[in-house]
RNA sequence: GGGCGCUUAGCUCAGCUGGUUCAGAGCAUCUGCCUUACAAGCAGAGGGUCGGGGGUUCGAAUCCCUCAGCGCCCACCA
């Protein structure tokens, strides 16, 4: 069979996709091999496939992949996201399109569309990741929403409010105007925005003068019930003890007296909103002032404000600027820069708003969390996000879980007719209680009234690593039993609080056990330009078109060579390219050696030593990938492999093995090289698993049911490092022959038998060179040499250097010496610290050691040397 | 405003506890080559006083100080 000169992906990848589903390759039970286990990160239900996930799940692969071949019970578990908000205003959105309006829709009615297009839409994700290789166990495939996750949930919510960690009450939230929901504090995103600050005019009630307070927010005056001034501030002092009247509303409010004013802002005069600012409610609360909700749910003005009732809030701030403006109480207005809050979902400006909602007290939780991530018992790489995390931990605030939605878990609190409210798994549990707690035994369920609203979308996520395993349900099942902790998680960094710190929690506080012993964090995708991959910039290219471009393959290695650990990525397609040129490199490879003829002749000592010197580089660098990938740094692990194929591999063990043109190989050397091949596309399988699954199968005759994926990786065995090294002389002798090959306009060149080359080498690699530079008749010291060959220096046949100036070598030598002995000196140093050599790993001693004696004989054989040269 | 991190070749980045693995890799560039695995390739070459300045040391890309620029996270300055 002849192989084509290009590899052409598309069919390869599908073949071998459909034949790994086929034996079950991806498929994990419980046995007597250690687990390895990931969890994906849940992409939304209804997403669809970009950048982020390509490079997340390629790494995952990478890493579930390699686990696999080293013999541990790979089993990486995929799943999706319900995203509640996400997916509802997506929802809403289409609903709108067609003219339906979520509020003419009984709850069932919404969420039979919602189902819908879950259904239409769901699963496609998992489905393109199929296309890029993802080894996933997919009858384990799971969704937030199902059965067994939802019923986790529910459990964790009435196990946490038993608990007495889940408390309902009125508090200050952001609330999506949009969206029509409360968010989180992490849910909303500080923008820098060129704003105005106003300076409005408050008449001092009895006076003639103004107190002028500045604001970003004019329209929120409707709701002033204060003005604060800091005692301290010397310029307000008059204004002490004095009312204002709040302009156009003409409501007359106290002036108060906090600290908390910063003097130097504006007019050090601080208007007080209490519904509308949070810091303001802080105020509120401490001085006991009233609080007018001027903002309906949606961003309009309400009744309660009185005026431009009806409008959008920003509207009527353009509005109520004019009309200060007319009753001339508009002092001044300056250009001034702040930061809003925005809704990350909606991108709408947050409202801070009072209002019910249900929270779940974090001290506990954080406290439980920090220890573990502290001392590095859960690793993060990069470690910087160590210190970040526990920012976060230590000024947490109490998370508001409930969500005005209806797309997602229901919150199981159970409203009862006489006021009060009971919390329970089911409405048959929630009826015993309620009878219980009034005595009143002809409750019915009917009596009952369920809490209308939703659980965040990450009250689920957060249980995903112990409900992926049903282990909140049943928590001494074997699966939860064998596969928990985790091994790895890899995911993105702006979801640590979100997600990461949260499934901690959650890990210790129904496991009391880590969820995953090591977080990898990815960096942003960027374009090349560094700019953040959006649909606006429309920037972000459309991963299965690549694929479709370059191959999986291809795609994948283009992505694991822009991706240091926790930098972003600066996506380049050149990259994929990249990685499409190697597949083709492998696959010639595999082309040539196809091709060879076997045939039972004598092995070149060539050969032979092309064979001993390739074995060793290949165990150095099965250390050096070991190594990096202890280290998560992958595409250095990458890196050293694709050096490691196509350099040393191609460039020079094939070309030193190589028989000449349509002559045979012998048996040994065709051996030693498939075998170095196999283990070649072994090396490199979990970052291409395609290709090499291809190779691997071409290599040799296989058996139905076997394939690479499944065969364990080669381990890493002592190298020969002076073998090594010698051959880096080698090489640097035929790179000097070759030029000097080239040099046509050697004089005498038909008399010329002799070609000096740079450095000495151990004539034992004679043949190696000859091979390389193609000389026929090379043999050491053969001065009759015809005229065909070129000799190359050896040892015994070197050239004199010329006369030797003895005072300048002298006093080379006895810099060298000067060098030395500093050196030696800040050894000697080091070794007499008794605090290194008693804390300092002992090896790194034991090199200082040798550090010593290694300079002490050069200096011994340096001054020997002067000596003579005397 | 607080905290963290970064600055090394045209680009993206390695360089562990200061020293013979110290100035590296990949890509890009330039110059030759369609040589019988591979032009998606081969053989060569050029390119950096390691952001600036100061200090410690026999010795600094590496440690300290300082300045400049960039990035990230957190925070209630209206």
């Amino acid at each position: 069979m002849a192989l084509a000169s290009k590899y052409n992906p598309t069919d390869i990848e599908a073949k071998w996709y459909q034949y790994w589903l086929e034996h079950s390759f991806f498929k994990s039970t419980p046995d007597e091999r250690k687990p390895y286990t990931i969890v994906i990160p849940p992409p939304n239900v209804t997403g669809v496939l970009h950048m982020g996930h390509m490079l997340n799940n390629t790494i995952q692969d990478i890493l579930v992949r390699r686990a696999r071949m080293m013999g541990f019970n790979a089993c990486w578990v995929p799943g999706t996201d319900h995203a509640s908000i996400a997916t509802e205003a997506k929802v809403v959105n289409r609903l709108a399109e067609k003219g339906i309006k979520k509020t003419d829709l009984s709850r069932d009615e919404f969420l039979g569309h919602v189902w819908d297009w879950t259904h239409e839409h769901g699963g496609i994700i998992l489905k393109q990741l199929r296309k890029l290789g993802a080894s996933c166990d997919w009858d384990r495939t799971a969704f937030t929403m199902d059965d067994i996750r939802s019923k986790s949930v529910i459990k964790v919510f009435c196990d946490l409010y038993n608990k007495g960690l889940i408390y309902r009450g009125v508090r200050m939230v952001n609330w999506d105007p949009k969206a029509l929901t409360a968010l989180s504090d992490e849910e909303v995103i500080f923008k820098e925005q060129q704003g105005k600050l106003y300076y409005l005019r408050y008449k001092i009630e009895g006076e003639d003068g103004y107190a002028i307070v500045a604001t970003t927010r004019p329209e929120t005056i409707m709701g002033d019930t204060a003005m604060c001034i800091n005692p301290n501030d010397p310029k307000n002092q008059h204004l002490k003890g004095k009312k204002v009247i709040v302009p156009l509303v003409g409501r007359v409010i106290p002036v108060i007296e906090d600290e908390y004013v910063d003097i130097e802002f504006g007019t050090g005069c601080l208007k007080v909103t209490p519904a509308h600012d949070v810091n303001d409610y802080m105020l509120g609360e401490k001085y006991n002032l009233e609080s007018i909700d001027i903002f309906n749910d949606n961003g309009t003005i309400s009744e309660r404000a009185g005026m431009y009732v009806g409008m959008d809030r920003f509207d009527v701030r353009k509005q109520i600027v004019i009309d200060l403006e007319k009753a001339g109480l508009l002092e001044k207005t300056e250009d001034y820069t702040n930061k809003v809050g925005y809704s990350e979902r909606t991108n709408v400006v947050i409202e801070p708003k009072l209002s019910m909602q249900w929270f779940l007290r974090m001290e506990h939780l954080a406290e439980i969390a920090l220890k573990p991530v502290m001392d590095d018992e859960i690793k993060f790489y990069p470690a910087k996000y160590k210190n970040i995390y526990r920012h976060w931990l230590e000024n947490i605030k109490d998370w508001c879980i409930s969500r005005q939605l209806w797309w997602g878990h229901r919150i199981p609190a159970y409203y009862l007719p006489s006021g009060g409210y009971v919390v329970a798994e089911s409405a048959d549990e929630a009826l015993k209680l309620a009878q219980e707690k009034t005595g009143d035994t002809t409750l019915s369920i009917n009596d009952l009234r369920q809490d209308e609203d939703c659980l965040d979308t990450w009250f689920s996520s957060w249980l995903w690593p112990i409900s992926l395993f049903d282990g909140i349900n049943r928590p001494d099942n074997e699966e939860i039993n064998y596969y928990y902790p985790t091994a790895d998680l890899v995911t993105a960094p702006d979801i640590i609080f979100f997600w990461v710190a949260r499934m901690i929690m959650a890990g210790y506080e129904y496991r009391k056990e880590l969820p995953f012993r090591n977080v990898y964090f990815t960096g942003i995708v960027r374009d090349k330009l560094g700019r953040k991959m959006s649909k606006q910039l429309g920037n972000s290219p459309d991963p299965l078109e690549l694929i479709y471009k370059y191959g999986a393959d291809g795609v994948r290695m283009g992505m694991m060579l822009s991706a240091p650990a926790g930098n972003d990525i600066l996506f380049d397609e050149a990259l994929c390219e990249q990685g499409r040129n190697f597949n083709n490199k492998i696959w010639n490879a595999l082309r040539l050696v196809k091709g060879w003829q076997c045939a039972d002749v004598e092995q070149p000592m060539s050969a032979k030593i092309a064979i001993e010197w390739f074995d060793s580089r290949l165990s150095a660098a099965i250390a050096e990938i070991d190594d990096d990938f202890s280290k998560y740094r992958i595409s250095e692990a990458l890196m050293t492999v694709y050096r490691l194929f196509w350099d040393d591999f191609s460039s020079w063990y094939l070309e030193m093995v190589k028989p000449a043109y349509q002559q045979p190989i012998d048996n040994k050397t065709l051996e030693a090289t498939v075998s170095f091949f196999e283990k070649l596309v072994l090396l490199l399988h979990p970052f291409m698993p395609f290709i090499t699954e291809e190779v691997w199968h071409s290599l040799r005759e296989r058996k139905e049911g076997e394939s690479i994926m499944v065969t364990r990786m080669p381990g890493c065995k002592p190298a020969d490092n002076k073998l090594i090294a010698d051959f880096e002389v080698v090489k640097e002798i035929v790179a000097g022959v070759r030029t000097v090959r080239l040099e046509r306009n050697i004089p005498n060149k038909e008399t010329l038998n002799l070609v000096v080359c740079k450095g000495d080498y151990d004539a034992v690699y004679t043949p190696v060179i000859a091979k390389m530079c193609n000389l026929s008749g090379v043999a050491h010291g053969d001065k009759d040499a015809t005229s065909a060959s070129f000799m190359v220096r050896t040892t015994e046949f070197a050239v004199p250097l010329g006369n030797i100036n003895a005072d300048e070598e002298v006093e080379k030598m006895e810099a060298e010496i000067k060098y030395l002995e500093g050196f030696l000196a800040s050894v000697m140093k080091k070794l007499g610290n008794e605090k290194f050599v008693a804390n300092a790993k002992p090896e790194v001693v034991e090199n200082e050691r040798k550090k010593k004696a290694d300079a002490e004989s050069k200096i011994k054989t340096l001054r020997e040397s002067i000596e003579r040269l005397r």
